[in-house]
DNA sequence: CCTTGACCTTCCAGCGACTGGAAGCCCTAT
DNA sequence: ATAGGGCTTCCAGTCGCTGGAAGGTCAAGG
């Protein structure tokens, strides 16, 4: 398989499969042409990337679960503390954009929006009053 | 006042102070030995940014409050029509993370996290399946 | 056989918003 | 005179790609 019908395959820009190469989460095999030849095993790697992505995972995260899931002596609690890890830091930002949305959503229903000056966003950004 | 003051008293690292400086966010004075000299309205920028910035707006979008915010004849409707374009962004992405959430916090719920290499986290990555 | 166009390659630069560190000047207190 | 702290500039790195340039390769059509 070639880059384009990999990338097709496993929902990733070929750049970014390309990028995945050089900081060495896949090794795949090179045509006498100098392109690259993708494996199954290939193509399931970067199906499992592109998931771990998804739900957030850092690349290194993604690295160690790769390690994790090629290890047949892995223990499962390795993995449930990363993944756990994971999920305090999502539920921090969750938190951090909750208390913005908060802020944020008073201030805009307190706005006009009109044609005058008068604006209570401006000024509690310049006070920190509200 | 110096960079450290203002650094402590608009509560921001004078890194970033400097950075703001290089973006042309704010133009403190300089003394005759090279040092940056803060205005009051320096301070008070800051302070306006700092806050902005908690509250998530990027760089571009705090450009554009401190002009609306130095504008007398300013329309209301401009400042709230950001925000709420950034109340949206926010939004949209504590829907992204909730669903991360959601998935993950199932995961990590099934998997028994002990010595057995048995996964669902590894195994939900490796197919996508349940 | 030639051309066209789609694919592939590498390499370099840029995004956003800082942050760390090095090298060196300045100021105050002892 | 020296020690320390604070200030300066400049360069590089963060994270995870993404865009673009310059050029090689391949299959199809004329």
């Amino acid at each position: 398989m070639n880059i384009g019908d990999v990338a097709q395959k496993a929902g990733l820009p070929p750049k970014t499969i390309r990028y995945y190469e050089d900081i060495g989460l896949i090794t795949p095999l090179r045509d006498t042409n100098g392109y690259r030849v993708f494996r199954e095993s290939d193509l399931h790697k970067l199906a499992f990337l592109g998931r771990a992505r998804a739900l957030g995972f850092t690349i290194e995260d993604c690295r160690t679960l790769l390690a994790l899931y090629e290890d047949d002596t892995r223990a499962s609690a390795d993995v449930k503390e990363l993944a756990q890890a994971h999920l305090a830091k999502i539920e921090d930002k969750i938190a951090q954009l909750e208390s913005m949305r908060g802020t944020l959503s008073d201030l805009v229903k307190s706005c006009a929006g009109d044609n005058r000056p008068d604006c209570p966003i401006l000024s509690d950004l310049a006070t920190g009053q509200h």
